[in-house]
DNA sequence: GCGCATGTTGCAACAGGTTGCGTTTACGAC
DNA sequence: GTCGTAAACGCAACCTGTTGCAACATGCGC
């Protein structure tokens, strides 16, 4: 659960701008989103918005949720972070997306892997060509069965869809 | 709200099966069953949960809603009507899916559009080539903007990212 | 250092949906 | 028609988020 004690120092130099981009635009740097913060500079990878609720209480128990969920709406408005969401429908947040991609959901095992922007460029463009709609690709989420999931099972054998996947799978 | 009255008459001769399709597995017909099964045959497109919970009441205001949800998933096992979720993450649920198709979310103004299989296609088949990953398609939700919202805002133009849309354009 | 405006917070209520459990009931067997 | 059993139901509690509003406190101007 990371170092559950308090004052963690951010360890991505990313983050000490997000006090100065807040303020930019007029906004606030509070004890709160200072937690926040904290929080979600020692995580990476996909998220939900419950568990970053329950990491913030390990750090300051006095947490409301409502004060979180309202923080993240900022900080992705301020590009810090962007939410999907998963096959469940529920929000997953992704920490300082460095590259766009859309996630891909297996509905059977429940693993997660990221897909690069390149691979879903032919439905985009396609999309793009022939209705004009652009596709919010840091939103789209797929659901489907893995490759081992969706192979006549037999001995369990090779596990991922491909070890090209990249990215965190993650499992519930 | 479709003729609120009680016993309304199923419309589609596909519904009429349904009794037996669930008999057939061991299943039970109940008045509970019959009564979404009723409203369902009254309805077409995309409806939330909510909305059918609803409908519902309006037939049998004793309607649960736990009940209906239930149902609900018994009936998409079935193959009686599919679900996917919206940009918001809310459940959509897709009766007598006559084709299999995706949905494209306008988060800007919130319309709903159908893709139908063939435009995913390359996706789709890219992703089983590439993962072998078998995408759901029913369940396929892509958010972004349409043409409409994602062009410069002149003298709000023509509407539609493309008449061929088909479907029923729904708004929130 | 002080005051003020406005962005934020905390709280409570709500919304959509899910889950566990004890009770009821559909329906096949006799 | 009666019985037994597993499927379904009703209910209450819970979970993840959202919203409205009064109270609070950050941070700019002086």
């Amino acid at each position: 659960m990371v170092a559950t004690g308090s004052l963690l120092a951010p360890t991505n130099p990313a983050w000490a701008g997000v006090r100065d981009r807040l303020r930019a635009r007029g906004l606030r740097w509070t004890p709160q989103r200072r937690t926040l913060i904290e929080v979600l500079s020692h995580t990476d990878g996909h998220v939900t918005g419950a568990e970053l609720v329950e990491r913030c209480r390990a750090v300051d128990p006095s947490t409301i949720p409502s004060t979180v969920y309202r923080t993240l709406d900022v900080l992705e408005a301020l590009g810090v972070l962007s939410h999907s969401h998963g096959a469940d429908g529920r929000e997953e947040f992704h920490v300082l997306p460095d590259a766009i991609h859309g996630h891909l959901h297996c509905i059977e095992c429940g693993t997660t892997w990221e897909i690069p922007a390149d691979e879903a460029a032919a439905l985009v463009t396609s999309l793009e060509r022939r209705r004009g709609f652009s596709v919010d690709v840091t939103h789209l989420s797929i659901a489907g069965r893995c490759a081992a999931c969706s192979a006549p099972k037999r001995r369990r054998g090779r596990e991922d869809p491909t070890s090209r996947g990249s990215g965190n799978p993650r499992r519930r």
